[in-house]
DNA sequence: GTTTAGGCAATTTTT
DNA sequence: TTGCCTAAAC
């Protein structure tokens, strides 16, 4: 309707040349090309995998250039730097010139952070303010938690820290929690009266430290718009266009302030989908999605459906698991590829089995097909699952990367480095405090502690405390001398950062505090590694540093306020954002990692109840339909090969699992699957099939009940092996028999003797030669024509007797 | 104040 | 199984 040239006000007059050479929209397909020119008034973009979303994107900021709208007055906000960084380089590929630069893009945590160090005089906080992650913040409940004497085991810090975090997500204030009867009888029944004082005390304590939490770079930047309109003008008034990715994934903080940017041109463009939503776990809510069609009545809605990712059993197979859910926004994803492979499902006896099964297969396709290393991704649900494949890959020579984990930030090396950084930075950051005073030879727990008291009691930072140490109680006379000593030299470091830039402090920090010379001398293999860590921290600074002398931000940058800005950087980035030198490997991550990406290869594995679906994900329809998002998400990430794999034991917590295969690999419909060629068990009864029944039981049957829509039909009569086809004959015995599949000695070997001729599955024909152990412990020697003698354990063998 | 040993609990996903 | 915390010894 409104198809009106933008209003004059945004154009500028420098062309982007390139642009105006080619028709963008003739590069997409008709719904993107729709979603792409609509650029005034609010869009949402609902955007299945595969559709194209980044290119829709791209292409819709190079078009609002190339309409003339000034590349200063786009906001583009992401959840991931790797996006916005994605996103950056194509729009640069497609301005052939330096436009893109001049662009407001970056994730919401990083781009308010900005913000909030132009204005933070505003609400109080240093220029310099420290960024605290999840450990400082815990960190600091600690120590608050201990001050108040409170009970620990009742008030832990990961709680403490959750139920705080959600508050502030949905922009509530420790004010407003404490007056608020709901929350605050919730808290009563779960014991802990204090949850509001905690949250009220956590505040003070970060403002006293010129620190916020992540989650305060949303709280702090809605405030700031809030209450002054003055800054909130200046804003919605520079943004003339504000474009989010993800949108499924905002929380209602992230919301709010997009909803008051947008306010005075409302042209805000959304991109998202619903099925892909996966982190309400930290407060996201798909509410918003409903809420903006409600919020803006004459919104334009697109939809892309069409998936250029993968092949027709894939999508199909995502189009039928989803389908299990309740409540989505409806929509048909459809590909024109051409037919491809079944989802293989690999089903292995235990964890290391699965890991040696998916090395192999990889080993294999790469000749098979000619692919790469970098073409395979491992997707697993936890981090803790990729020990195994490691392990195996390394056995073959097959080279890898691991994404998640223990970020290169987090180890203790870096974060002790970086925390004599902070200090200087921002002497009133008390998390880096007290890890800087805690590695001052001589200084320990006890004087810590004396400091923290004392400070706490006359509500000033731990600083204060230390330029004036006579004012400690019960303060010792050697731990006055460290402390003075202390200051001077924390003084003098902060002198000279006016005259040299942040490397030179940081080259200093480390020959003064001795630091780069203990950790030399440590010639552990550990040792070594750490030493390269703090190089390599060192380097990262030197290359940042020189950057910056490059091209210099708009934006006020002292010099002093170099070595902040690097800091504010770090403190949110994570792994996946640093480059490796060598990118063909195989990429191991967890499925929340894998968001956005894609590979011709994927395994998704561990697919076992409990695991994935999280054994804390069963409770609540709404929790299990997010881990059947996330599979969703695992499973579209496959452009030409799916696996899906699961081990019948896994050792967790020291003790052997014995686990289901999951409920998910049925519900991608046993057409799409090419399923591994196991007996069927049929022994157990069905009552005894599933631990821990009863806690579910409504869930199941609820599960069991639902009638599935006649799967879109598959040219099915290509491709099934005879294994297949015989599958396809019942549903129900072969999805009983993927679950029943235990580690347990199945009862039809149970009487297996020697002499019997069995058939394995992989071995072939055999002869039973010898029996040995008892229990589910039995092992049987078998010699296998052509093979030779295998020892197999009975519980996870594929064997059938035949006489 | 620092180090070591031993007991104990806890294990999802992340900007 | 690991890693964290506490208690005791150095």
């Amino acid at each position: 309707m409104c198809k009106t040239i933008p209003k004059d006000s945004f154009r500028h007059s420098d062309k982007a040349p390139y642009l105006y050479h080619m028709d963008i929209l003739k590069e997409l397909n008709n719904v993107q090309a729709q979603a792409v020119s609509s650029i005034d008034g609010p869009v949402m973009i609902i955007a299945g995998p595969g559709s194209g979303k980044t290119r829709v994107l791209t292409y819709r900021i190079a078009y609002l250039i190339q309409q003339g709208i000034d590349p200063f007055r786009i906001l583009a906000l992401t959840f991931t730097n790797k996006a916005a960084k994605e996103m950056r380089e194509r729009i640069q590929t497609l301005l052939g010139g330096s436009e893109a630069r001049n662009l407001y893009m970056g994730t919401f945590h990083s781009v308010f952070a900005r913000i909030l160090r132009m204005e933070a005089a505003k609400i109080g906080y240093p220029t310099n303010f420290a960024i605290y992650d999840t450990d400082d913040a815990k960190s600091l409940l600690k120590s608050i938690i201990k001050e108040l004497g409170l009970n620990d085991k009742l008030y832990k810090p990961s709680n403490v820290s959750y139920r705080i975090s959600s508050a502030k997500n949905s922009l509530i204030s420790p004010q407003d929690y404490l007056a608020d009867p709901d929350l605050m009888s919730e808290d009563e029944q779960a014991g802990r009266p204090y949850m509001g004082k905690l949250y009220e005390k956590y505040q003070q304590r970060l403002f006293l430290a010129g620190a916020m939490d992540f989650d305060d770079l949303l709280v702090k930047t809605y405030e700031l718009l809030d209450n002054f309109p003055e800054v909130l003008y200046k804003y919605q008034n520079r943004f003339s266009h504000l474009m989010i990715d993800e949108f499924q994934d905002t929380n209602f903080a992230q919301y709010s302030i997009v909803k008051k940017l947008a306010a005075i041109h409302e042209n805000i463009c959304v991109v998202g989908d619903d099925a892909q939503s996966i982190y309400a776990f930290r407060g996201a809510t798909i509410s918003n999605i409903l809420n903006f069609e409600k919020n803006y009545p004459d919104l334009k809605i697109f939809k892309l459906e069409q998936n250029y990712r993968s092949t027709p059993y894939i999508v199909h197979a995502a189009n039928e698991l989803i389908s299990n859910n309740k409540g989505q926004i409806k929509k048909e994803i459809w590909t024109d590829k051409k037919e491809g492979e079944k989802i293989k499902v690999f089903r292995a006896g235990s964890e290391n089995e699965e890991a040696r099964m998916i090395a192999e297969s990889i080993f294999e396709q790469k000749i098979t097909y000619h692919i790469q290393n970098q073409d395979f991704a491992i997707l697993y649900r936890t981090n803790s699952q990729s020990r195994a494949f490691e392990e195996q890959l390394r056995r073959l020579n097959l080279p890898y990367r691991i994404y998640g984990g223990l970020s290169f930030y987090q180890r203790k090396e870096i974060k002790d480095f970086v925390a004599y950084l902070r200090v200087l930075v921002n002497e009133n950051d008390e998390e880096a405090m007290k890890r800087v005073l805690g590695l001052t030879k001589g200084v320990g727990q006890t004087t810590i502690n004396k400091i923290i008291a004392t400070a706490s009691e006359k509500n000033v930072s731990l600083w204060e405390m230390i330029k004036k140490p006579e004012l400690i109680q019960e303060i010792t006379k050697g731990a006055y001398r460290l402390l003075f000593n202390f200051s001077m030299m924390v003084q003098s470091l902060q002198a000279q950062l006016h005259t040299k830039n942040a490397y030179e402090i940081a080259e200093m920090i480390g020959r003064q505090t001795g630091m780069l010379e203990s950790l030399f001398l440590d010639k552990t293999s550990e040792g070594i590694g750490r030493y390269e860590n703090v190089q390599e921290l060192l380097s990262g600074i030197k290359s940042y540093t020189l950057e910056e002398k490059e091209e210099p931000e708009e934006d006020e940058v002292s010099p002093e306020n170099d070595l902040a800005a690097y800091l504010q950087q770090i403190s949110l980035l994570t792994d996946s954002d640093k480059e490796d030198e060598n990118p063909n490997k195989v990429k191991l991550m967890t499925v929340h990692a894998s968001k956005g990406l894609e590979f011709p290869s994927v395994f998704v594995v561990g697919l076992e109840e409990n695991l994935f679906p999280s054994m804390l994900s069963l409770n609540t329809r709404e929790e299990l339909e997010e881990e059947r998002r996330l599979f969703y998400v695992a499973i579209t990430r496959a452009q030409d090969r799916l696996y899906l794999s699961y081990a019948n034991t896994r050792v967790r917590f020291g003790s052997i699992q014995y686990n289901e295969a999951s409920r998910f690999i049925e519900e991608v419909g046993l057409d799409n699957l090419n399923m591994p060629r196991n007996r069927v068990f049929s022994n157990t009864p069905p009552s005894q099939q599933r631990s821990g029944n009863t806690s579910y039981n409504g869930m199941q049957n609820n599960y069991y009940e639902k009638k599935k829509e006649p799967s879109p039909s598959t040219n099915s009569n290509s491709g099934g092996d005879q294994f297949n086809s015989m599958n396809l004959k019942n549903k129900k015995p072969i999805a009983q028999s993927i679950r029943n599949s235990s580690a347990v000695v199945p009862s039809d070997l149970k009487g297996l003797k020697v002499g019997n001729m069995v058939v394995h599955e992989k071995f072939g024909q055999g002869k039973v030669t010898l029996v040995e152990g008892g229990g589910d412990n039995v092992l049987a020697t078998i010699f296998f024509e052509g093979v030779g003698a295998k020892k197999i354990m009975l519980r996870f063998a594929k064997l059938q007797i035949i006489s």
